[in-house]
DNA sequence: CTAGGGTTAG
């Protein structure tokens, strides 16, 4: 168990205790610490029952104690009653810094972040001095309101007025960085009171480069001998964990695992995220067993295994792991759903995805995210349904790169690459930055349609005006352009002039074409290259026994599959699927989705 | 009497 939740436990004691020994009469004012003691108790164990009763005896003797009905604001607030906290707030005869700062932080703790700001310039006008923890609080308010420009003036205000920043006011300011701003910025805060630092600031900062896509850099600063005097917690441990999954790097991974199991580091977010990270390495097995073996399951562990199991290949243990979900009665949210979407979309699960489509209808879950919207767009368009992927996408208010590129994607993957171009063209009307990806799906939307002028021109665009360096990826798309419209020696000649050395999907593409074009001559030239370049990797044997049966070539065919049984490599076949039998299987799904 | 950090998704 871990600290909030012992510390939340023993107020709850507390208050049972004492009302079991005492069991009509509350505290009077006149014995103040006691009368604190059991206000404080209210608060942290979230018991709002017996705060509006001691409130009534606190106002009851003239004038009211400005003190306990500071409390009694702090009470109110954790409680979630902020019109009660405002009512105790403007009761308190006189008010200082701690009266002003538990009414700011009670702002920003119930989601008013914008009247924290407002009543912060009240208690200037007010002339009461802020204090450390006023603009902490003020801080979190601004991460809350995503407000950079509030958020640097009030790190400018600390600056200026020599505020002791501690701890707690560096974490806060560190966090506000992270969320609205730079982590370059939130590192020099970090930095800056590094004698300060404790596990909370530490773990802020790892958190920060985790979550911003610098997961690296959050390892790096885990294994810093700087901090070596620092000990983590389960919250370092949980986001160090989702820095792996990241990476991909389940070697640290276990490591961690194995941190967490010795210093008995164990609660719901560290163990999905040990799911998540291990779903992401690929090991699935483990994924699972950390999933089985975890007792008290919340939402995300059911959504870590459902989405990491559609992820790694195993879109119907997925659905499977969905279907005990709801036998379970185990209530889904929106990532739940999402999770689905993205193995009935691999699986081409039709009446499935469209089942999970009237789900999301029912709770009102399209509108709320980008998230939602772009896995019901991606699914309907790899189910090669562009025109529902199409309203979708038509019906969502904010949209992203990757809604765009699943979009463009859906017409390259029906052939349209008409619609691919003029939707891309529509996205640079709007002014929004294609990414790579975007670049990727849009140059396989034009090689899939025969395209070769237009992706060549988007090539060129991307490398020149947008300064794009293409990845390899977008080598291999070009290669495909190329050589499946039988433009064999451009394509020759591309490779050829590629900076960086061709991979084995770029001789892919070429080799595909030379068997399409019945070009024989020029692949064999090649699979030399490829044979310098890549030896020992199976696929390229399977590409060449492709290359030989597409020219009739058996003998040969049966030659390099004999190579690479002797070699003992080996490659998972590859397949395709085909939705069928809808009575039997989808439809004991949809009885479980209704 | 007042303040800080986490896990899942396209």
């Amino acid at each position: 168990m871990t600290r909030a939740y012992f510390l939340r436990d023993m107020h709850s004691h507390v208050l049972s205790l004492y009302f079991l020994t005492r069991p009509s009469l509350h505290p009077a004012p006149n014995d103040p610490v006691l009368f604190s003691v059991i206000l404080k108790s209210c608060a942290e164990s979230r018991q709002a029952r017996h705060v509006p009763i001691l409130h009534c005896h606190v106002i009851k003797s003239t004038p009211p104690d400005s003190f306990l009905l500071t409390s009694l604001v702090d009470a109110y607030a954790k409680c979630g009653l902020l019109p009660h906290a405002r009512r105790a707030f403007h009761e308190i005869p006189h008010r200082g810094v701690v009266s002003w700062t538990s009414m700011i932080a009670a702002y920003a703790q119930n989601d008013c972040a914008r009247e924290s700001l407002t009543l912060f310039n009240k208690m200037q006008e007010a002339f009461v001095d802020a204090n450390e923890f006023t603009l902490g609080s003020l801080a979190s308010a601004c991460t809350k309101l995503a407000s950079l420009h509030q958020g640097k003036w009030l790190h400018g205000f600390v600056l200026k007025k020599g505020i002791a920043v501690n701890s707690f006011l560096t974490t806060s300011l560190l966090n506000m960085y992270v969320k609205c701003g730079t982590v370059r910025d939130a590192r020099a805060v970090f930095d800056e009171s590094a004698d300060s630092a404790d596990v909370v600031s530490w773990t802020a900062m790892i958190v920060g480069y985790s979550q911003r896509g610098y997961p690296h850099l959050a390892l790096e600063l885990f294994t810093d001998r700087k901090w070596a005097g620092l000990w983590p917690n389960s919250v370092t441990v949980a986001s160090l964990l989702s820095a792996c999954g990241q990476l991909g790097n389940s070697v640290t991974g276990s490591s961690l695992h194995g941190l967490a199991i010795k210093c008995d580091l164990d609660d719901p977010p560290v163990r999905n995220a040990l799911v998540d990270m291990y779903a992401k390495c690929g090991v699935v097995s483990d994924a699972r067993y950390v999933f089985e073996t975890t007792f008290d399951k919340d939402v995300v562990s059911w959504n870590s295994i459902i989405s990491g199991s559609a992820q790694s290949g195993e879109p119907y243990e997925a659905l499977e792991l969905f279907k005990r979900m709801r036998l379970e009665f185990f209530s889904l949210d929106a990532v739940t759903l999402v999770g689905v979407l993205s193995a009935c979309a691999s699986i081409g699960a039709l009446e499935l995805g469209c089942c999970v489509h009237a789900l999301l209808l029912k709770y009102g879950m399209v509108l709320s995210s980008v998230y939602v919207g772009t896995a019901l767009l991606n699914f309907y368009a790899k189910c090669g349904e562009a025109k529902s992927a199409r309203m979708v996408f038509d019906s969502m208010g904010e949209k992203n790169a990757v809604t765009w590129s699943a979009m463009i994607g859906g017409y390259g993957m029906q052939g349209d690459g008409g619609g691919s171009l003029a939707l891309f063209r529509d996205m640079l009307k709007e002014e929004l930055e294609p990414n790579e990806v975007v670049f990727t799906t849009i140059l396989a939307a034009c090689s899939h349609s025969g395209m070769v002028g237009e992706g060549s021109r988007l090539f060129n665009l991307m490398c020149g005006e947008m300064n794009f360096v293409p990845s390899m990826k977008h080598y291999a798309c070009m290669v495909d352009l190329l050589a499946r419209a039988g433009n064999l020696d451009e394509a020759m000649d591309f490779m050829e002039r590629m900076p960086v050395q061709p991979s084995v999907s770029v001789f892919g593409a070429f080799l595909h074409g030379c068997g399409l074009h019945s070009r024989f001559e020029l692949g064999e030239v090649a699979i030399r290259r490829m044979l310098e370049l890549h030896p020992d990797e199976a696929c390229y044997y399977v590409l060449v026994s492709n290359l030989y049966a597409s020219d009739g070539r058996w003998g040969m065919v049966k030659q390099v599959r004999e190579m690479i049984r002797q070699r003992g490599l080996s490659k998972v076949p590859g397949s395709s699927l085909v939705e069928m039998d809808i009575n039997n299987d989808a439809f004991d799904q949809v009885a479980v989705l209704s």
